[in-house]
DNA sequence: AAGATAAATCTACCCATGGTAATTTAATTC
DNA sequence: GAATTAAATTACCATGGGTAGATTTATCTT
């Protein structure tokens, strides 16, 4: 039951000319297939979300590749604007411990509400490099973590070379618990904020004085 | 380019009784899955899994259930003996950090040694509920997790309600590290295994004393 | 002991979906 | 204005999960 839109006409559609710059432009494919995903959930067919876009597979296939490039290219989207929501609640924050906190929020917050771009992008790879795909939302956020970490160390003395490792390892720790309470709504959200927060804030030991 | 193997005749197969206990024997199919998923990766088909076994998909079908299922049964399979490698060897651990530090390696080894079964376990699903597909291994790792913690948190006068957080969490941190680690190498084992168990360690605060 | 029923297995099939080839129409170029 | 290029569609193929029905052997009933 797909929407089914205009169908279009057979060969090459009238009145576009390549130099009006935008053709059928990428974005707009990208955004219909997250509107699809945010009402049908991470499991949609291409064909569905070429039909969402009023456009065909091959056309969707030619404008953004396979199902693999589909699932990257959101969680480039996704990321940033995860990134841009998270780092303006953190700005506000009035101490460093209550700006991890706002962080870990943020990012709960964020998942719960895009639960199904969020499975998408985490979980949405039937592709063969599953180790790539479980990590694409993490790998660009990675990076961004690793600088301050770095530099919050190399500032006190303290060994940056665990920046990537911690990184990726603060990622895995939110996300786990963001799927376990989107999962089961065992506790309230704030606590769980609280305690997770709880756990990241000693184990990168902002707490007292730097590591050896 | 299937074995093949024995190709039964197609009736109910002679000589075997129902008197005689154990049937066809999921674990054997089982154990057949895991060894075809070692050989040629985690996106094995059902059809060459059954085969591997010298069955058929109907039969693989009744025996564990469909796709998911298996994956579920692979994961139960897999934890039970990832914890019993990494318990030997924490128990043989001279203190309680090394005791954490052979846990972070003993879980990277593993999965190192077992790749294309941890991916099969941890991404191989390509069912509905991905959120259950994600946490599969982690489920029953985390139980397990959470009552040293709560019992040590109780025993310092913490508060031990974070103990399920807290699993979740240290299962993400570890899950995405190997992930990165198995796809990247960009590191030493040895060096990335100092470097989780640091954050970890911190993290949970064994450090010094028990949190408010 | 013969016939009826149950159990265990395979063969053959269906159908959804990812991906591609061939085709059609419009614009652009010379 | 014919030839070429661009942008779509339709129609198809291949793979793979899942299932219905056929087939053979064992067990049960009377």
């Amino acid at each position: 039951m797909i929407s089914q839109k205009t169908s279009r006409p057979r060969g090459r559609p009238a009145g576009r000319t390549a130099a009006d710059g935008v053709i059928v432009d990428g974005e707009k494919l990208l955004a219909a297939a997250e509107d699809l995903i945010r009402r049908q959930g991470p499991s949609v067919s291409l064909e569905a979300i070429a039909a969402e876009a009023g456009v065909t597979k091959p056309t969707l296939y030619r404008e953004v590749g396979d199902r693999d490039a589909l699932v990257n290219a959101l969680a480039q989207r996704l990321g940033a604007r995860m990134a841009k929501a998270v780092t303006g609640l953190v700005a506000r924050a009035s101490n460093p411990q209550q700006g991890l906190r706002s962080l870990v929020g943020g990012y709960l917050n964020f998942a719960a509400r895009e639960r199904h771009v969020y499975l998408f992008v985490t979980a949405g790879g039937t592709g063969e490099d599953r180790v790539q795909q479980s990590l694409l939302l993490a790998d660009g956020t990675a990076r961004q973590f690793a600088e301050p970490i770095a530099a919050y160390r190399s500032a006190r003395g303290a060994d940056p070379a665990v920046a990537t490792v911690w990184s990726y390892g603060l990622l895995g720790a939110l996300h786990f618990v963001t799927l376990w309470w989107l999962r089961d709504r065992a506790a309230d959200m704030e606590i769980v904020i609280d305690q997770i927060t709880a756990l990241l804030w000693a184990g990168m030991g902002l707490e007292g004085g730097a590591g050896k």
